[in-house]
DNA sequence: TGAGCATATTCGCTAATTCGAATATGTCGA
DNA sequence: TCGACATATTCGAATTAGCGAATATGCTCA
């Protein structure tokens, strides 16, 4: 593969990756799972101010990462793709790992 | 589960993530994907400076996303999980899937 | 049209990230 | 132990990311 287009490639994907490096988002991105949840409902469950919210659901959106509908007055996001969870499911998991091991390795200390 | 607990996960998830969130650190990740490569073999693939590497290098080791072992004058690095990878590529596919949405829309407009 | 609700954007600030250059640490073999 | 090589760390500067507060836009319905 061409150098110079794997490397645009790279910045691509890390934007992706950077979208979900932040863990407000990682919350939305959870909380937008299983069906399309509207900005105020976002708002209420995760306790954070609307302007905030917006400003990480138009990074979100940027990426592609989530998509919008406009229902009335309000706009449901939702998940563009599951495999965005599934990425994030398989990371949780190595986090898992990775803390249990830690653990192990305290429990060792006494 | 507990709120503030959650939140101290997302935290941690979100900083596995942030390790996945620079172009540098995806070569560096991929490079690593078959077998464990040196520093300086590292260097020499993904034509990075060594003190630059090094420190890409350390981040991932503290989110535990890769292992080192020594051999002789050389320190030899590894994934520690091939999650890592999937994760990845799972987040490849949804910007492949992306851009080529993206592309049929370039072309409709003409 | 205008009031009111839902969402988005801007501004000023602080904090975090990245980088090149320089330097330090650590290991091996003579 | 010394020299040479492999890797890591530090420093200062530049860029980027996130936040609260304020404000703007867009939609609906009377």
């Amino acid at each position: 593969m061409d150098k110079q287009l794997l490397k645009e490639i790279n910045q691509l994907h890390a934007e992706i990756c950077g979208g979900l490096s932040d863990p407000n988002r990682i919350a939305i991105l959870y909380a937008l799972a299983d069906k399309p949840v509207s900005v105020m409902e976002l708002a209420e469950t995760l306790e954070m101010p609307q302007p905030s919210l917006s400003r990480h659901l138009k990074i979100l959106r940027d990426r592609g990462m989530v998509v919008t509908e406009r229902q009335g007055a309000s706009i449901y996001y939702s998940l563009s793709d599951k495999r965005i969870i599934k990425a994030l499911d398989l990371l949780r998991e190595v986090l898992a790992d990775h803390l249990s091991k830690r653990s192990v390795l305290a429990e060792a200390i006494n």
